[in-house]
DNA sequence: AACCAATGATTGATTAGTAAAACAGGGGCA
DNA sequence: TGCCCCTGTTTTACTAATCAATCATTGGTT
């Protein structure tokens, strides 16, 4: 019940906006070789004014820089800090699919939300996590067949017979969306 | 890279902070058996006045209720809300500290920055994986404590043997914080 | 040279959340 | 009765992100 932790919501490196335009250059940076205001703002699908305006502060804060002819590009703290954002989405979006098997349309919503919140350590932790769940040792193996079939034998949350006799959280998370 | 999952970022049943408002009126009532504004406002660390607007948006979507003394309490459906959010937090909580070894500290923000925003099927199928590892199932010992050994012999994340092998994600995790 | 399209920036407006300050009502107490 | 404190609301202001509309610059075409 710290009585503060909730406010820390908007105390982030970046906001979900700011990194997405960061991503955004550098997947048109990858794509396309250039990234001009009018491309961002094309590939984010908002107005040239918004991006514009966004991109002004990325740039005052020394993340994304603009050469003589207006096309720009990502210092290198703007990279790197796309890179870590970037990198936990996709790490995110493998544990939700692939090891919680959350609908591929949810868990890619999920892991985009989520992306520029989770701190550095829970993201290398995680990724720890799935290195050792596909290395291919027999007891990762094991485990995750062993869940699969868990999880099938209680499809029904209402009707799971584990649910009845131990559930952690007394059935709240049961309701619905 | 469809063009407006990103966007999608806002578009939640509530905010991070109207949640927190809910959250606050559930605890207060628990606690001290009553919740007004200004105890509200006082749990969440804000000025009454901003309580006041928040709470008033909250009434007005029929979330928060009020009685003659101005007294308040959740609707059925407010309720049913912080519940949901609450239990996710726990959920991602015991995740992130018990499974993933994230620093409890840690483990509690990026928790709490995330509760409000993961899908409820996300939150479910989690919690399905939870009481499966810690179900007393064999392989899920056995995992649990593979993983703990797999996770210890890599701790400088840039010293890993497995990392240069064949790192999933080209090490681009291991920037810092 | 004149015109038009594209580009980027600016302005005005909106929404959500916040603070600070002023304001309004109630209760208790001297 | 008058005063003060507590409570809740309202007002003003600020920040971030957005849209719509407009403006300024540049470049290419005719």
């Amino acid at each position: 019940m710290n009585t503060s932790v909730w406010k820390e919501f908007d105390q982030n490196v970046i906001s979900h906006s700011g990194a997405h335009h960061l991503m955004a250059i550098d997947g048109l940076l990858r794509k396309q070789g250039y990234a001009r205001v009018t491309d961002v703002a094309k590939a984010l699908n908002i107005t040239r004014g918004s991006a514009s305006i966004t991109l002004k502060a990325l740039k005052e804060r020394g993340l994304v820089e603009e050469d003589e002819n207006k096309f720009l590009h990502l210092s290198k703290l703007g990279n790197s800090l796309a890179q870590r954002i970037e990198s936990k989405r996709i790490i995110l979006l493998k544990f939700l699919r692939d090891v919680l098997h959350v609908s591929p349309e949810q868990a890619e919503i999920d892991a985009c939300k989520v992306e520029h919140l989770i701190s550095t350590e829970a993201g290398e932790l995680m990724l720890t996590f799935l290195k050792f769940l596909f290395s291919g040792d027999e007891r990762a193996n094991a485990f995750l067949k062993a869940f699969q079939n868990y999880k099938n034998a209680c499809v029904d949350i209402n009707q799971c017979p584990v649910c009845d006799v131990e559930c952690l959280f007394s059935g709240e998370v049961a309701g619905k969306g």
